[in-house]
DNA sequence: ACTATAGATGTAACCGGTTACATTTTGCAA
DNA sequence: TTGCAAAATGTAACCGGTTACATCTATAGT
């Protein structure tokens, strides 16, 4: 509606002075920014996103792109990305690819198409057009929810998930567990999953590992598995607090005692964790300061060109009552 | 890098006609379009997204403002919303408010500077800016999660919160029960809530009300508020399914047994509240059609101007085995 | 009074597309 | 061959900002 060239012509200033009332206001004359402001004011002016982002060749945009948000860690990762960016003045626009790496290559271009100056994924395994199409056009590209030691890949922020997932193996094995089951998500086209796999094999050689959906019902079922083969292990190590909401709930349909007739220990530490009954263990994620980590090594990037470095963020037990020593007294429990 | 004049003068045609081939492919020869968009694979040429929304005056991005992602039924509208979008070449740009007025309006703003065409938020009431500031700047703005007739507010598609609600309490007293607890989130700026409750009032005028977090742990909370007092309910209806669940560990930790000592509804039927213990019986909520509708709404008036109008969806509820016969013997379980 | 210099403002050229309109080419009937 | 409509292409004016550079004004220094 109302131009540059309105208020201009308003006013009888010129479009440079107009603009730069806006945009370096010490350059104008307090007079003249005052006049300014109050016709802008008046007109109901704003800036045309579009022109300034084709004059100032930036847009402030940076996409993520992400699984899916139901239920998942991911809400709260986004959740701290969206806060620290929003600060420094960025928008989040996010994209889902329900784990389909051909999505999840779509989803960048559409990021990138409408804008985005930097593009933020989990895990390191991507379609291979993704790391070509943003290396060709200049965009940076950010793994996260994974660590990697600096190399010929993208940047990571995240955990390591190897070392992680064994702390979390070792942490039940030294409760005196030697049958433990493993419910993990799918493993194809999910690199964390199948590094924290590897990881509690290096502590518990033959663990059993049950893979479901990653969802409510999948630990249902994952638990109704591991019943039904008659090898109900001692313990069950979740590799998300959703799996493990759902192997609490089979456990309660089984009759089974948490955590007298079975351990369980989840992977995330979301915010209901601690409210379940009885609250769970699990393993802490630091998502909130991987938000922050993250955003700021954007902005820094794209406002001062600062190199994009890899950074391992730690993670560490919650214990809380869904575990207990192996064919332990009660005194044994945690927090009894 | 590669602009459109780039590819004109590799391929000795005019930008014109370059522009054509990717705008109207039909008004060009198929020998230039095929040397044309040659010339642009070789090039990695790829349009300005800035450049083309100034000249087009579009941006096909539409923007979504929720209280926030996590746990909640609007990840699913979001998800269904998204797909929807998607499919007409829009992109849906998500920001959180937190429940927070102040903030929605800021995030709107956001929005609208980042060149959103169409707005999607919750509910009817908003900071009074946020009216205005659509209506200056000719935003169209969609209400969701709520349906109200046709009148000075802004176009609505979604349910009745306070005839499902109705139905919700109505269901519960059918199976005999008198005492009902209603555990519900923050009423405080959330016009969906207060309607709920209102319609409940309409069946059962004097129904024990519990406000809370909107989070497991508040679920929990309120429970325990509602034993504490002496005056435990025979039925507890949710206004969400993530309330219903606190109901649930907090239950459990009490020792209840549902729906034996205590019956649970929710609201919402997100995608666990089957595989809960028991099932829980809950007030299914049409957000995949209410993804689809307000997408198609949308893009309808942004393509064609059609105009915005109010639409009434329907839900229904969900009856598992989380709620019983007051006083009633296993038979009458539903489901037994 | 006369510069030198800083401060305020204006001019005009971008940014990279789209598109109305003008022009050229092509195909086909007369 | 000529003529003419239709098809293909080109020219140039936008879209609405930013910003390098030029110009003009006011203040201070000598």
């Amino acid at each position: 509606m109302s131009s540059i060239r309105e208020i201009a012509s308003r006013t009888g200033f010129s479009i440079a002075t107009v603009s730069r009332v806006f945009n370096q206001p010490e350059a104008v004359s307090a007079r003249t920014r005052e006049v300014i402001e109050h016709a802008a004011q008046r007109l109901g002016y704003h800036p045309h996103p579009a022109a300034r982002a084709l004059a100032t060749r930036r847009t402030r945009i940076v996409g993520a792109v992400i699984p899916g948000i139901e239920h998942s860690i991911f809400a709260r990762f986004m959740a701290a990305l969206e806060r620290e960016l929003g600060q420094s003045g960025y928008a989040l626009v996010l994209a889902t690819t329900g784990n389909d790496a051909q999505v999840e290559l779509e989803r960048c271009s559409d990021l990138i198409r409408m804008g985005a100056e930097g593009i933020v994924v989990s895990g390191l395994d991507h379609h291979a057009g993704l790391l070509a199409m943003c290396a060709q056009r200049r965009i940076p590209l950010l793994c996260t929810s994974i660590f990697a030691p600096e190399s010929a890949h993208p940047p990571t922020i995240g955990y390591d998930n190897f070392s992680l997932a064994a702390t979390a193996a070792g942490y039940l094995k030294g409760l005196g567990h030697d049958r433990i089951g493993v419910v993990h998500g799918p493993r194809h086209n999910n690199d964390r999953t199948r590094l924290r796999i590897e990881g509690i094999r290096s502590v518990l050689p033959d663990v059993l590992l049950v893979e479901c959906g990653m969802s409510v019902e999948g630990g249902s079922g994952a638990l109704a598995r591991l019943d039904r083969d008659g090898a109900l292990p001692t313990a069950v190590l979740c590799l998300s607090d959703v799996l493990a909401q759902g192997v609490y709930f089979e456990a309660l349909r089984r009759g089974f005692r948490i955590p007298g007739t079975l351990s369980i220990m989840g992977f995330d530490d979301l915010d209901w964790a601690r409210w379940m009954s009885p609250p769970l263990t699990t393993m802490h994620l630091p998502v909130d300061e991987m938000g922050h980590e993250t955003a700021a090594a954007l902005v820094r990037h794209l406002e001062d060109g600062a190199p994009l470095v890899s950074r391992k963020l730690e993670g560490q037990v919650v214990e809380r009552d869904s575990t207990a020593r192996v064919g332990g007294t009660p005194e044994d429990l945690p927090g009894a």
